[in-house]
DNA sequence: CGTCTATTTGAATGTACTCAAAAGCGGTGG
DNA sequence: CCACCGCTTTTGAGTACATTCAAATAGACG
């Protein structure tokens, strides 16, 4: 199991010694993704949050008229579920599948909670993580209303680069908000 | 100063003794808002985050050519600050206005980092709002990007029955990201 | 009561969508 | 190694959703 990465990515926020260290990582499982594979499906129970080690997912939202919505991708070093369902224990409302192969570590509700009770500590690393979250949710949010497409694009493929090399377009249109053939127009007048 | 309310809205999370209770109030400062005071301006630091106790107010950002986003709304209950530049201490970038008269509780930035060193327990508390924060804006970026604005307005009437009718139309249209012309066609045709 | 702002209405325009079809591209099997 | 299949991307025409600008009406408040 590589752990390297997970450890270094908690350690922005808090320090561990070694015996919380081994603790943290007995809770930790190891899944391995192929392309296309789910790491969760709309309905099934959203039990765990995952970091991912390598590759790169998407989590999205199919609605009743068949449409996708992306709400994120997830590429190393990222923590993805889906957050309203891990928190408040429902059946998933959103997929999350492998774009590439990937590995990802998972870390179940229970778990978490007694890691919280545990080691105290971990309220603050996860509160940040949340915060972050808000942050940029709140930043899309504000860019969603107040851009054109176009302008929306360009700031992805800057903040973005690496996800936009590795997803193909129609996902990224989905995650803007547009469609495939939308994404493509603006992308030929450059 | 009213702490009922802020008391009560941290007991839904954690509970305090009542020495806990003690210095925790001590850290709060009220702040009396008329209509149309500003409880933030962009460009100022951006030290507190506040709870407010009653009234209503709005937190917008103003682009480059003048147009105006309403990022949120906080009513009796909230908490609202300009989240990124209070986490990185940087200049803000939105502006928060009592759209009534208020009353809000602060906290500042360096009073509730003692208070997560003191009592930890509070960091859970601000996990939680954290998290909750950030489900909302998610959910709101999924209804942004897959619905028109006609189902997002009827959304927002059922989910925020109270602001709806605290704020005007000009505000919850810039919520929405329409314009108030649009909104009010929308809300013609019934 | 008058002034100022918010809301409504309408016409012209622009941004993004749908549907359909063609072109490009990657993987797979013969 | 090439040919074919399926999926992604491009292109275009017609349409729907939302904006801009301008002007009229309605409401709020001193």
């Amino acid at each position: 199991m590589q752990t390297d990465s997970i450890l270094s990515n908690i350690s922005k926020h808090i320090s561990l010694d070694k015996a919380e260290i081994k603790y943290f990582l007995s809770l930790l499982r190891t899944r391995e993704l192929k392309k296309r594979d789910f790491l969760l499906r709309a309905e099934e129970p959203c039990t765990a949050i995952n970091y991912v080690n390598s590759g790169a997912l998407r989590a999205f939202y199919h609605d009743q008229s068949g449409k996708e919505a992306t709400i994120m991708f997830a590429v190393a070093d990222w923590w993805v579920t889906d957050m309203p369902c891990f928190a408040n224990q429902i059946p998933a409302m959103i997929n999350i599948e492998a774009i590439t192969k990937s590995s990802v570590l998972q870390l179940e509700k229970e778990d978490i909670e007694r890691l919280y009770i545990k080691i105290p500590k971990f309220e603050r690393h996860f509160r940040i993580l949340m915060q972050n979250a808000y942050i940029r949710e709140q930043l899309r949010t504000l860019q969603n209303l107040s851009m054109p497409a176009k302008a929306r694009y360009k700031i992805f493929l800057k903040k973005y680069p690496k996800i936009a090399q590795q997803v193909p377009q129609k996902n990224i249109a989905s995650y803007l908000g547009i469609t495939p053939e939308f994404l493509s127009t603006i992308r030929r007048v450059k």
